[in-house]
DNA sequence: TATATATTCAATTGAATGCTTGAATAAGCT
DNA sequence: AGCTTATTCAAGCATTCAATTGAATATATA
């Protein structure tokens, strides 16, 4: 009895961890917070929640232990609380890839849809970068830019596109890249800017493909 | 918008998993499991659940991809759909283990209850297992057992001591051992063997200790 | 001191969850 | 064919959850 109650109680205590994951809102709050610390309304502005809405799931995730907050002036940023649980949320995606039908699915389509964004050839980005026809834009975070990327790209991460949308110049034509030809970072990128009424498509390859084409790059240290 | 709802579809798939291992029941399902394919009734029976209870929570353990199952005769044998629910069981556990104080304090309460199990001594068992005093039971894993075990110990892994009581000899203490001194499956078996009435202790150390230690050990080889 | 801004709290609603109970399948056994 | 065993299905009840709404705290700025 003892020992199964003490088991239990264990259980229950990882059960919550369970369940602050249960949630696709609270999971899309994770994936935002696995870039960085951000404020609740930053959040929330990403993410599609209001401001309550947001705020409760934040507070859920912090009882589950999975983030931290701080208070700074007035307003509260949060991070996840370690990498291990950028780990688990992995483990999350993967298991859900291997075993859920519905995943491959979707993901499969999303993959479709996106072709029909016409990439853009490395060849052409390049002409056209040179000419200053195009904005380049590397949605990489930004420790892989700074080890190296295309040249005259600017890097807004994914995550923080739609706070920094500003940033780009809105008459010229946006190419985004990211990691490879499936990486889903440029995709996104390119779907939301068009939202935004942009003009955007993504480059054909990712950057370790530019570079192993022996196109230029460019990195921290050399600028 | 195409995006969003793909990327929001796909956080939902993500979610069922996150829901499933939402509830500390399915979580000792899991746990059951991951020793391998076990039947419905064999489930219930570790874990105290009601049959029908078991059957469901299983069921929703398959509806979001983390067990199968196969139906051999008039019963049905469920297992984990792969190693990657282990790991992923083991994130959550490590989250847990280092964000909830509640998980450090049960775990502390945990050890501290068990060292009045008053372990014993290498040297003691040694003796007394040679005088045929008493049962040495190694509750790891089968494989971890053939790989190296103490002389004259018998196997019975912890998940499946409730079935196997009846092959220890039931008026002769039993002395439980496992990975190490802080390996908590002996003192599970020790708190469940004297549940059920019989007299049982646990080994000071581990395997790993004994064997460092140059006491004697057997293999299935050697055998 | 007044007035925004950012976040949290509290109350409410409709839907989902966990468990129980009793009936329904389905596969052996006699 | 009957009977037993193993599992699943279906209905019901108390509890919990997600999201909305409006009010309540703080913290800054004028």
């Amino acid at each position: 009895m003892s020992s199964g109650n003490v088991k239990h109680d264990l259980f229950a205590q990882f059960a919550r961890i369970g369940k602050a994951l249960s949630n696709a809102n609270r999971l899309e709050l994770i994936e935002h917070l696995a870039q960085g610390e951000r404020s609740v309304d930053a959040l929330a502005l990403v993410s599609g929640l209001s401001i309550a809405n947001t705020s409760q799931h934040l507070q859920q995730l912090r009882q589950a232990g999975l983030v931290t907050s701080r208070k700074d002036g007035q307003r509260v940023y949060y991070s996840l609380s370690g990498d291990d649980v950028v780990s688990l949320f992995d483990g999350l995606r993967r298991v859900a890839d291997r075993h859920l039908a519905e995943v491959a699915q979707l993901v499969s389509a999303y993959l479709d849809t996106k072709d029909s964004l016409e990439p853009v050839p490395a060849a052409e980005l390049l002409a056209r970068a040179r000419a200053g026809e195009i904005t380049v834009l590397d949605v990489r975070p930004p420790e892989e830019f700074a080890a190296g990327h295309l040249p005259g790209a600017i890097n807004i991460p994914l995550g923080e596109l739609a706070l920094r949308l500003g940033e780009l110049h809105p008459d010229r034509e946006v190419v985004a890249y990211c990691r490879g030809p499936y990486c889903l970072l440029a995709f996104d990128a390119v779907a939301h800017l068009r939202q935004r009424g942009l003009q955007a498509r993504r480059l054909e390859d990712g950057y370790p493909e530019w570079k192993v084409a022996g196109l230029p790059v460019e990195s921290e240290q050399s600028d």
